[in-house]
DNA sequence: TTTTACTATATGTATATGACATATAGCAAC
DNA sequence: GTTGCTATATGTCATATACATATAGTAAAA
C-alpha cells in the first residue's frame, strides 16, 4: 500500500530513498559507544569504525563521516584527546584517547541509558495494556466524538 | 569542578542554562507516546499534554510548543486527523484522532523500541564487562601508545 | 479595573545529530 | 591505469528538540 504524503522515513514517508518505516535514529548514541571502546584503550577513527561494526554496538551501520565529525567534536569538548601516529606504510592515523572528563561523560550516559530502559519498558507495558485487551472493542472510529470520550 | 569548554548540555558543557550533564533527548519518542494515548480515544492537544505528564510516559517534562507542532506534522503525514470542537465556554479545541496509518506507525515504533531495548542492554553489558573488572588496572594513560595497544 | 492564573493553540529561532554525498591521499594488486 | 582498501575529512540537507514568545477566552483575586 502506497501513501502519497511525505514525512520522515520512520513514519512511512519514504524520505529520499523511499524506504517505508525505517528505524528512527537513537540520538547521540554514537558518542557513548565511542567512549566505551576508547575506555578499553586508545584507538584511531577507522579502527573505531571497524570495532563498532564488529561488536554491533550501535545497532545499525556506522556513518563514517559522522564518526570522524563526532570524534572532532568530542575532542573540542575535552571528552577525548588525539595525537597523530605516523605510519611507515599507509596513511597516518589520528589516535584518540579518553580523558577523565570523557569517563565522567560515559558514566552519565550509562545512567541515562538505564533510565531510558525503564521509560521504554513503561511505554511497552502501557502499549500492551491498551492493545492486548481480549473482548474489548477498539476505540471509536466514527462518529468523531462520542459519549464514551467526553473531551 | 568547572570545565571551560562548550558543547551540548548532556556533555557537561552547560549550554544556555549551565546545567552539567543533563539527560540527552530521546529522539522522536514524543510521537509514539501521542499515538498510544490517541489509540485509547480522541483527545485534544492540551489534554494530551496533561495525560503525558500524569502517566509520565515521556520520562521528562513536555514541551508544549513541540507537542502542538508534532501533532500538526503527524496530521500532515496522515498519522492523525483533527477537527475543531467548539466550546460553550473557554477557547475551542482541536481534537485529534488516530488513523489506520497512525496505528501502523505505532506498531512499527513498538518494534523499534523493543530492538532499542536490546541494543541498550547490549551496551550496558559491554560497559560492565569493561568497567567491573576486579583486579584489572585501568587502560594506559601515559604513554599515549603502549605495547599493550598495538594500533 | 487591573492583574494574575489557567486553558488552549501556535510560531520563531537556535542547536545538535543523523543521512547521504563527495574530496583527498597513500598504497597494493591486477 | 583502474580498482580496491586504508584513513581522514568536509558539504549539505533533514529532523527533532529547547526555549522563548504570541494570541485569545475565561475566571478569580487584588
Amino acid at each position: 500500500m502506497h501513501h502519497g504524503f511525505g514525512g520522515p522515513p520512520w513514519n512511512g514517508g519514504g524520505g529520499r530513498r523511499g524506504g517505508w518505516f525505517m528505524q528512527p535514529p537513537m540520538w547521540g548514541f554514537l558518542q557513548p559507544c565511542l567512549l566505551l571502546i576508547l575506555k578499553e584503550g586508545p584507538k584511531h577513527g577507522y579502527s573505531l569504525m571497524e570495532e563498532l561494526s564488529r561488536r554491533k554496538l550501535l545497532g545499525h551501520d556506522v556513518d563514517v563521516g559522522n564518526l570522524y565529525r563526532t570524534l572532532r567534536r568530542m575532542e573540542g569538548e575535552s571528552l577525548v584527546e588525539s595525537a597523530w601516529s605516523e605510519q611507515d606504510t599507509g596513511p597516518n592515523k589520528r589516535v584518540y584517547q579518553i580523558t577523565p572528563h570523557g569517563e565522567e561523560g560515559l558514566m552519565h550516559w550509562v545512567t541515562a541509558l538505564e533510565q531510558r530502559t525503564s521509560v521504554i519498558y513503561n511505554f511497552l507495558t502501557e502499549f500492551h495494556r491498551v492493545v492486548d485487551q481480549p473482548g474489548k472493542s477498539n476505540p471509536v472510529q466514527d462518529p468523531f466524538l462520542s459519549e464514551d470520550n467526553p473531551i
